[in-house]
DNA sequence: ATGAAAGCGCTAACAG
DNA sequence: CTGTTAGCGCTTTCAT
């Protein structure tokens, strides 16, 4: 309030200039020492350094950032933080970025319908170095306009627009591979439990179709959403609708497939003996003790190591032609689906 | 490479400036309308969304936090992303800080013992408005000086810092009602399988304690990793160990009471015939069927909610007193403890 | 190896 | 409602 302040420390303020002046240096070469580059005589080194620690010097990333032109962030969209196979990918990608020296930064709850491209922007905003998106994926031009410019891989769908990236599993394979362990149990009327209108759930659809056409057996769907109630609901459906009750089930996620279980439960059916069940992502939940659940895995951190793998190269080469890896899956055979691993 | 380059918009460098000249307009006028604030003419607020909109215009979030001082961004660090609790506490969280305008950043996988310290580096290095934290917590004093003069507050445990607001669930009192609904079952050998040596797990491991105590029985504790396999292993050293078989266990969250009712059924256990088995945390896969697992609901998601509230409240005044909040849990009985219910 | 100068893109405080 | 004048804290380029 005085005419001419004295100088001092304001809360949160301090700066290298500070430091500069509490060790006796230029700004410069505090920067060097700061950002660990170039060569520095070690005493003027450990000077700084112990000018920095009195003062409780935290460099601003900010400043940091808008001088340099580069954040050394990453953003993560993920639909879900709930669901097991974005917590997957996002350990597969820190499992690569942060040896690489980059801040992860997650965005939870990405629905590109509606907020959710907020949230995109948001990571635009801060200028992330590249963005990985975890969601579902409609034809939205917007995501096109808002991604220019900024280094982009897509996990688990392709986004549709060319020139992003994409690391993906073969979905459709999955379900096939599902398919065919239960034919080759013997089964023959097998039911599928889908899930909404997604790219991922259309070819995990296809797969189970593909399966069925091939040994020419007619199919059966039924829809869910992700939650187990859908899956008891759709196990319902299929238990109460006309023809004989389907002797398995191909659902198209775990949840749903843990949803079929428990109406299974309640309405006295053996399983596997009455209805075989298989589930897709291979949760931990499925290898539990009373769940014991046959499912297909997608190698989800395998998926988030390799897409960060990408986005380092895209971002050290932004002009290099786009490439979609697919991942194989596999089936992991529990109890739910075999006579033989039953107790 | 020419001497005098043609004005052109580079791959992300659109700035105010060029929108204002786009629109014929001050840059000024640009950034009143971009942050939506004070009033501007109709006529020419659309000229200037309409310029930003040609150009493909995104506001530098670090330009603007840089100046304005504020980043409107809040830090959540977590301890581990695919423990269903954190998920719900960071849920709760954005429930509160969403409408509040805050993008929240998550740091996943913080342990503060050893790098995790690093992750809330970054986080105060970027300057967000404030901190959550949701992970365990030991005597560091780096972390007071760390988090100095950026608001925090944290979820689950107290910092031991006391300038810092805590809001955390009545971890002694869960544990507490956990063992007296199964004295109250007639039960009378009851063990407890507790954690590491975390705050909330020796809460939750002396509110078993009490409870036996009081009840004038001796209590019977054996020790268990955060996993299902830590959870087996431990039953396994209680049927093997010296002494009559427990009738009932507490367990100190739910992976490890999973673990128990896995171990017990592979021993021939009929739960809860044989033994009663309760959990920690309420997560979703206690519910599940074949796992149908009794246990403590410690209100996570508003845990969260409230945490936030908290944060909110000392960024708008950060000299105001500390508090510790600390919610009521409430115990959720299910068929592994209750014969009742068994189906 | 170090200092000086310039500027990243924006907000803020005021005079017009 | 517009324009001016200052920075925010840092990196960078170029001298020295």
């Amino acid at each position: 309030m005085g005419e001419i302040a004295p100088v001092s420390v304001s809360r949160r303020g301090v700066t290298m200039a500070d430091v500069a002046r509490e060790a006796g240096v230029s700004r410069q070469l505090v920067s060097l020492v700061i950002r660990d580059v170039g060569y520095v005589a070690p005493e003027k080194r450990s000077l700084v350094l112990a000018a920095a620690e009195r003062l409780g010097y935290r460099r601003n990333t900010l400043a940091a950032s808008l001088a340099g032109r580069r954040t050394f962030s990453v953003g993560l969209a993920v639909l879900d933080i709930h669901n097991q196979v974005y917590a997957e990918f996002a350990d597969g990608v820190a499992d690569v970025l942060e040896p690489a020296g980059y801040q992860l930064l997650l965005a939870a709850g990405v629905h590109l319908g509606d907020g959710g491209l907020a949230s995109l922007g948001a990571l635009v905003g801060l200028r992330v170095d590249g963005i990985l998106i975890a969601t579902h994926f409609t034809d939205d031009v917007r995501l096109e306009q808002l991604l220019a410019g900024t280094p982009t891989v897509t996990l688990g769908e392709a986004s549709g627009v060319p020139v992003i990236d994409a690391v993906q599993g073969d979905d459709a394979l999955g379900t096939r591979l599902a398919t065919e362990h239960l034919l080759a149990q013997g089964h023959r009327d097998i039911a599928y439990v889908g899930g909404p209108d997604t790219q991922q759930n259309a070819a995990r659809r296809s797969g189970y179709r593909e399966a069925m056409t091939a040994a020419s057996l007619p199919t059966r769907e039924v829809d869910a959403d992700a939650t187990e109630t859908g899956g008891a609901h759709a196990l319902l459906t299929l238990l109460r609708g006309p023809g004989p009750r389907p002797s398995a089930v191909v659902c198209y996620n775990d949840a749903s497939a843990i949803g079929v279980l428990a109406c299974a439960q309640r309405e006295r059916l053996l399983v596997p003996e009455h209805l075989a069940v298989v589930g897709y992502d291979n949760t931990r939940a499925a290898g539990y003790p009373g769940v014991d659940l046959t499912s297909v895995d997608q190698h989800a951190r395998d998926i988030g190591a390799r897409a960060a793998g990408l986005l380092l190269e895209r971002i050290a080469d932004p002009d290099r032609d786009a490439v979609t890896d697919i991942l194989t899956p596999r089936l992991v055979v529990r109890g739910s689906s075999s006579h033989y691993l039953t107790h």
